[in-house]
DNA sequence: GGTAAGATCAGC
DNA sequence: CTGATCTTACCA
């Protein structure tokens, strides 16, 4: 019998004690499904990182491969895409506007170029190292779009193609009980310009971390 | 080799 | 509403 205890090789650090131990990473077979599915399954799982940051999320947006415009796998395989068109359950994380990395979950079956991009969370712990990440006055501010997110997370590059189901890198998944809206938040997706007819985005109804982006 | 657009954000 | 800031992808 194992003590429920989190990832090998990550140690967990959470700053609220009351934040308990580790909570365990989601299985591979939650993100072996159509990456609409799992941007639906997705909102209110725990994002962790093993220094203790976590966040609960709120927002996501499903991208579709060879099926969607929008997405960066629509014209196939290229260097910066790569992570996409590999095994579900790992980490997609681009450059985009010279400045911003975002992050997304890769979906479905191996070479399906699909996944589901994290538009924003809550806070849970970790507040500090959030904070000292991003100068926000206001805490809803950490969280609350793709690329403050992952300022706040301190993803980048580093963790394109991280296995957040083995949690490779010090980041996964987990379920802590809380189920996902039954009637979550849908609309067309924010900030595209080909592919904004489809209503792939979803958020949780009435939370305050969600993104103010506007749908295209 | 040149260039246009980009799954964004912060400040005015 | 606009500027920032630079990588990527595509075309010549």
């Amino acid at each position: 019998m194992e003590t429920q205890e989190g990832p090998a090789g990550n140690t967990w650090s959470g700053t609220d004690p009351s934040a308990g131990p580790p909570p365990a990473p989601l299985p591979r077979s939650f993100f072996q499904r159509d990456a609409r599915v799992v941007a639906r399954a997705l909102l209110g799982k725990v994002l962790v990182r093993d220094d203790g940051r976590s966040a609960r999320i709120v927002e996501t947006e499903a991208y579709r491969g060879s099926l969607d415009p929008g997405s960066h796998t629509y014209r196939g395989p290229t260097p910066r895409n790569a992570t996409m068109f590999g095994p579900a359950g790992h980490l997609y994380v681009y450059f985009t506007y010279g400045m911003h990395w975002c992050a997304n979950a890769v979906c479905g079956d191996e070479s399906d170029g699909t996944a589901v991009l994290l538009r924003a969370a809550a806070p849970l712990t970790g507040l500090e190292a959030m904070r000292d990440a991003r100068r926000v006055r206001r805490d809803v501010d950490l969280c609350n779009g793709p690329a403050k997110l992952c300022q706040a997370f301190g993803v980048d590059r580093a963790f394109d193609g991280a296995d957040v189901v083995a949690a490779d890198r010090g980041l996964w998944f987990a379920d802590d009980g809380t189920a996902p809206p039954r009637r979550p938040g849908n609309s067309t997706r924010v900030g595209l310009t080909q592919g904004r007819d489809h209503p792939w985005r979803w958020w949780v109804p009435g939370d305050p971390n969600v993104s103010k982006g506007r749908p295209s």
